[in-house]
DNA sequence: TCTGGGATAGACAGATTGGTCTATCTCCAA
DNA sequence: TTGGAGATAGACCAATCTGTCTATCCCAGA
């Protein structure tokens, strides 16, 4: 069987409100933040704490990002950014192994919920806690939310499903229900249970390369 | 075909830390936070706006509630028991009708994603604001899921699935899955595709009383 | 009418918040 | 060495936050 095609780079972010150049205090900032917001949330942890982290003065952080919005923003921006990428490399290799690319999107998930810093999906709580459409943080979680939908899709019609847009959506949602149980009941077996549940409903659609060795290993369990 | 067990009804919540009693201005707080705390988020409402929105001075407030944490516990409490009643009852009336009690779940998901004053998960944003373990909102929540998870494995049982808790894991990211895309994309759409996909899961178990004529019309849309 | 329980308006307290700004320092390249 | 860019500590500001408390009012039942 030919491999399915492999997927192009998601398309680009939404552009930073400020201009963004490399800077050792930015990514103090940013990693800060990211840390911090990520652990605690957004609205709990005021940028003097952030400021504290970082080891940057004030002035600083509103040289770098125009307000607090911004810089979750910015955060949100970034940490897209590096998971598109590692999603898009984790296909590839996938891919190029005669594996299931779709199913490469729960392997990155389980790895994803399994690691020591993962406290919930950052996108879920920005948009959770800047719920206004006009918030920054919300249009930057729906924007890789939305990444995210498009890479699913294209996935799905390179693996020839019948109806690639219903498919990703199904996907799509064993992913977020995924992340929220791993989050709430602190147990990667979420992660677990969505690729299984995954692996089946690709199998009701029909698309079987390589999924069947996958499938039985996870019975033998 | 014999009609699946009907539930019980599912374990009592928590109990609340401060007696109990009717009181139209504790019932005034409730409302007002619970509708500020879904729009807004948790703590971007201060208690004043709260009190404002009920019509109840702040010493009131404080008897009946120790803190603002105890308020959104009892919030999540009372929106939870509301919530269980509404399903368990849901599900006696599909299987009385003959029809999937474990899809009737995903009915319920589809019309309250679809009310006007769905804003999201309230229990999702209670534990991403309140992360800490310890936190009352993030107990409060996660009880409640449990809870969910509880009759949804009920249901599973009921129906006779060979895994039942592997495939109420599975029918649970759905639901999660879906309150969360319903919250970003603003489109009730995710529930029709949670359901669908529900629906195929539980073909794939065997469990197909009632589900084909359901599955049918939903194609024909 | 009197009393007790429930409720009120709002002052108070200390802390925190996001953002603005001054004066000064540091570093690097020309 | 000098100048410019970047960064600093931290004062300042107005607003907001959660929770505590006083003095007073209201209502219902005895």
């Amino acid at each position: 069987m030919v491999s399915p095609s492999l997927p192009e780079r998601p398309p680009s972010p939404p552009p930073a409100p400020i201009t963004r150049r490399a800077s050792p205090k930015r990514d103090a900032l940013l990693g800060a933040a990211r840390e911090l917001f990520s652990r605690q949330g957004y609205r709990a942890v005021g940028i003097d704490t952030v400021l504290a982290r970082a080891g940057v003065a004030k002035m600083t952080l509103y040289k770098h990002f125009g307000s607090k919005e911004e810089l979750i923003a910015a955060v949100l921006t970034q940490v897209g950014e590096e998971i598109s990428a590692a999603l898009t490399a984790r296909v590839a290799a996938t891919s190029a192994d005669g594996g299931p690319p779709l199913l490469a999107m729960f392997d990155w998930l389980e790895a994803a919920v399994r690691a020591p810093d993962f406290h919930g999906c950052l996108f879920i709580k920005a948009a959770s806690e800047y719920p206004d459409p006009g918030d920054l943080p919300r249009q930057a979680a729906v924007a890789f939310k939305q990444n995210c939908r498009a890479l699913l899709e294209q996935l799905c019609r390179g693996a020839g499903a019948a109806n690639p847009e219903q498919l990703a959506g199904a996907l799509h949602l064993l992913l977020e229900g995924a992340l929220v149980l791993a989050f709430l009941q602190r147990d990667p077996q979420a992660a677990v249970d969505a690729r299984r549940a995954a692996a089946l409903l690709l199998e009701d659609e029909g698309i079987r390369a390589g999924l069947l060795c996958r499938a039985s290993a996870a019975t033998l369990h």
